[in-house]
DNA sequence: GAGATACTTAGGCAAATGCCTAAGTATCTC
DNA sequence: GAGATACTTAGGCATTTGCCTAAGTATCTC
């Protein structure tokens, strides 16, 4: 799997999980201490520590230790592997639509 | 959650795993039979049945049977709700860069 | 209609994942 | 420096995931 592959992977994995998402969306309004990212959720602290790490590990996140208190925040840019991915992934149809303007509304009943 | 996130929970957890990402890519190239989609992997039909199952319900990838072939394809615009997604998922640092039209590279050492 | 094809279903199993409790360790506060 | 804080590490456990084999079922081909 070439290089940037990987990060796709890793990236993917990470946002897999509703509460690492959770975690990202309210990182994107900015950084947050541990112990208040880990306040909304029904969980133990080491539970959502494991999370972190895997979103720090995808390089989604990062955090910094200042004292007791660790602060994480988002990592800028790190989700722009996803966007060149999804781009690649475009189907013929998708790429002549683009051309023309036209936005194909999808038909999915739920 | 949201309507919405439920869909983005599905493809994401979708496209979480390697195999089904190659069988996503295979298929923006356009559509392909079950057997042929299964030949370049080292995996049993049934195992990689299972991952098209899982891109079908997530709504990734649509297919068809016609006789004892299943053709299937991906489902144009099932991924847009990821850019949505990571669309607002964005630092204020960067909503700031894209106003100035400044591309972020991101430091990160591997 | 007998055998080959192209899936499909069922069941099982090992590894990965997500979560927890319990017991640290490092700082901070008084 | 004693107790409170804020993580952190370690270990365990149930569920989910990804994969397999074996045994169907529905076409197609001759």
């Amino acid at each position: 799997m070439p290089k940037y592959l990987d990060e796709v992977d890793a990236v993917l994995r990470a946002l897999a999980d509703p509460t690492r998402r959770a975690v990202v969306e309210r990182l994107a309004k900015g950084p947050a201490v541990v112990s208040d990212l880990a306040e909304p959720f029904s969980m133990t602290l080491p539970s959502l520590l494991q999370h972190l790490r895997v979103l720090e590990e995808a390089g989604v996140v990062m955090s910094e230790k200042q004292g007791r208190v660790r602060t994480a925040s988002l990592r800028p840019g790190s989700l722009d592997v996803l966007h060149l991915w999804l781009g690649q992934q475009r189907t013929p149809a998708e790429h002549q639509a683009d051309r023309l303007g036209i936005h194909l509304t999808r038909t999915k009943d739920t």
